[in-house]
DNA sequence: TCTGGGGTCCTAGGACCC
DNA sequence: TCTGGGGTCCTAGGACCC
């Protein structure tokens, strides 16, 4: 274990709902729920606000509304997040080489590496993370960001969990133990639901519960790699370096539809066009993939997957197309499927076609018959106007998407530093503008 | 009217090989 | 007639994370 508290965790709070606030004043103070806000929609991210309703990530979109009917509901703006993202991820690793980001929101800082090190005391790095968090708030526009300051990943990151929102904390080195002894297993990073339950079957419920627990009976349990990462983060041992460079291992695109989809030529036009994005993002990132999947989800919620290796690496549409249409036509699809997914995987740096794999996929799909052609457009599930959205208008200026429905929509004419007014227009105004 | 989308890592069994 | 023992690759599923 490092002696000193050298990595950092920076977590921007309620981020998606932060920039929505951050970009529409009238939300501010004010419950913001961003998700999706189809009949299956689920909750990204609820403002601090929201969350004392009892809103919160991952719960379906209609229990946050019946918890919050108040709130505003609004679709993500994903290209503000990834662009607010960028810049506090160049604010890190202007402080160190070694930034690990986890998700837009997250990331890792080796402080050991920075060029510029804040010394590791308690006066210091209060110091350094009250400078960090003003750098971050100023670059972005008032994003707020909780820091974590520690000895390990795992430490850094549980720090960062104690002080939200809006916080700096620092776990001193030597205090890990008895800092995570009296808390519940789950903020052990891996424990979730599952783990949680074994474990309390065994009478275990807090970290110093898990500590008397021996590795081989941890094991038993819950599996070797499993047992054996619980037991030595229940001491705080946590030897995980921060990674930068995290190459990933699979490219995947899938959607949930508004209602189960049985016609096999729908599916069969949506995994083409899944297939396509997916090949995109491969070429993007200039790989190629051996490895085609699909994944399906059947009404009652139950998922399949099914995948197959090829010889060779491709980055064609068509070829991943013909796998996946292989892939699909072998299953059965009676009572509908809900969602619908295409990935690849096994990643290799140069392609070696094989010439008769796309000729021979074709082969094994040739059960479904060519219904649709390869240019067909399957149908656009998502509308453009979506609760949340910047639009422009010639006269007003430009506001953000109130609420659509009837053939109108909805306009709030304001940004980070304009007010204007509210007004209503027809959804295919000539005026009215779509931005990004 | 339950339950997103993008990932990572692990397990377990079978094929195959030496 | 009683059938080792590893190692690697592939597939499918599941837990978990944000």
């Amino acid at each position: 274990m490092r002696a000193e508290a050298s990595v950092l965790h920076l977590d921007l709070d309620a981020f998606f709902a932060s920039v929505e606030q951050r970009d529409k004043p009238s939300l501010r103070g004010k419950p913001v729920v961003v998700g999706g806000l189809g009949r299956r929609g689920v909750v990204s991210t609820a403002s601090y606000e929201a969350r004392v309703f009892g809103v919160h990530s991952a719960m379906p979109m209609h229990e946050a509304r019946r918890l919050a009917p108040n709130a505003a509901f609004l679709s993500g703006r994903y290209a503000k997040y990834r662009e607010t993202s960028a810049v506090v991820m160049g604010i890190l690793r202007s402080i160190s080489p070694l930034v690990e980001p986890l998700s837009l929101d997250e990331a890792f800082v080796d402080l050991a590496a920075a060029a510029d090190p804040p010394a590791f005391d308690a006066e210091s790095l209060t110091e350094f993370g009250a400078e960090l968090k003003s750098a971050v708030a100023k670059a972005t526009g008032g994003i707020s960001a909780s820091l974590g300051i520690g000895t390990s990943k795992f430490i850094a990151k549980l720090a960062t969990e104690l002080g939200k929102p809006d916080g700096c904390r620092i776990v001193a080195p030597g205090t890990e133990v008895e800092t995570i002894a009296p808390l519940n297993v789950g903020v052990i990073p891996g424990v979730g639901p599952v783990t949680r339950d074994k474990l309390a079957r065994l009478g275990v419920r807090t970290v110093a519960d898990l500590q008397q627990l021996s590795p081989a009976e941890l094991n038993r349990e819950l599996g070797q790699a499993h047992g054996t990462g619980l037991h030595a983060l229940a001491f705080a041992r946590d030897e995980r370096a921060v990674e930068p460079d995290r190459e990933s291992k699979s490219i995947s695109v899938e959607d949930t539809f508004e209602d189960d989809i049985s016609d096999r030529a729908e599916l069969r036009a949506i995994t083409e066009r899944h297939a396509r994005l997916v090949a995109n993002r491969v070429r993007e990132a200039r790989l190629f993939a051996r490895t085609i999947s699909i994944k399906i989800r059947r009404p009652d919620f139950s998922t399949v997957t099914r995948s197959r290796t090829l010889h060779g690496a491709t980055d064609r549409a068509e070829v991943i197309a013909a796998q996946a249409h292989a892939l699909l036509a072998a299953l059965d699809l009676g009572g509908g499927v809900r969602l619908l997914g295409v990935g690849v995987s096994g990643f290799a740096g140069s392609a070696q076609e094989e010439l008769f794999e796309l000729a021979d996929a074709s082969a094994v799909g040739e059960t479904d018959t060519q219904t649709t052609s390869w240019e067909e457009t399957p149908r656009r599930r998502v509308p453009t106007l979506q609760p949340g959205a910047d639009v422009r208008h010639t006269h007003y200026g430009q506001g953000w998407v109130w609420g659509t429905g009837l053939g109108r929509v909805t306009v709030r004419f304001e940004t980070v530093d304009t007010v204007g007014p509210i007004k209503t227009f027809a959804i295919d105004d000539p005026e009215l503008e779509l931005l990004d």
